[in-house]
DNA sequence: GCCAACGTTGGC
DNA sequence: GCCAACGTTGGC
C-alpha cells in the first residue's frame, strides 16, 4: 500500500459525491508523467490525499482511499461517442482511477505551512511552478503531515 | 530536433 | 481574473 496526493479543485469532479461516501472518477489528466503514474503506479487500496487547489482554502482536505486502479479513458475509443479518437491508444488515453471518500482532516493544511516544515522539504508538490495533478508521498510526509491535523 | 506559439495549471 | 510557469504542438 502506497501514499499518494490528488489535486481537485473544489466544486469540479463530484466533490459532492465523496461527500456522500460514494465512489467517483478522479479525473486523470494529459500530462504524461501523471498519466504514466496512474497507469503504472497507483493501486487498488492506496490511500491519498486530497488537494484542494484553485480556491479560497488551498491545501489538504480530505483523505480519499483508491477503490479502482488506474484504468483508461475508453470513451476514446468508443466509435459511438463523440469523443472518439480523442485518444488512439491505451497509451495517449486519459487515465482515471476511482477513489472513495474516508474522511475529511479537522483542519485544512496550507501550502504556506507544507513548506515550513523542513520535515516535508522533498515534497513533490512544493515547488513552486508545480503542476503534476497527482504524484507520490512517502510514508514518512503521509505520517507527519497527519501530525499537523 | 529546435523553438515560437499556444494552451493549461494554479497561486495570488 | 491576472499572469507566471510550465507542458504541448507544429512549422520548419
Amino acid at each position: 500500500m502506497q501514499y499518494r496526493l490528488m489535486k481537485s479543485e473544489p466544486g469540479e469532479f463530484g466533490i459532492l459525491d465523496l461527500a456522500r461516501d460514494k465512489v467517483t472518477p478522479w479525473i486523470g489528466v494529459r500530462n504524461y508523467q501523471a498519466r504514466n503514474f496512474l497507469r503504472d503506479q497507483v493501486r487498488k487500496g492506496d490511500l491519498a490525499f486530497l488537494y484542494h487547489s484553485n480556491c479560497n482554502a488551498i491545501g489538504i482536505a480530505r483523505i480519499v482511499i483508491i477503490v479502482r486502479a488506474g484504468y483508461p479513458d475508453y470513451i476514446s475509443f468508443d466509435s459511438d461517442s463523440s469523443h472518439y479518437g480523442a485518444a488512439n491508444s491505451r497509451d495517449s488515453a486519459c487515465w482515471y482511477v476511482d477513489v472513495r471518500f474516508k474522511r475529511r482532516l479537522k483542519r485544512i493544511t496550507s501550502l504556506d505551512e507544507l513548506r515550513s516544515h523542513s520535515e516535508l522539504r522533498d515534497m513533490v508538490l512544493l515547488p513552486k511552478g508545480n503542476r503534476l495533478s497527482v504524484m507520490p508521498v512517502t510514508k514518512q510526509q503521509w505520517d507527519f503531515i497527519l501530525t499537523l491535523e
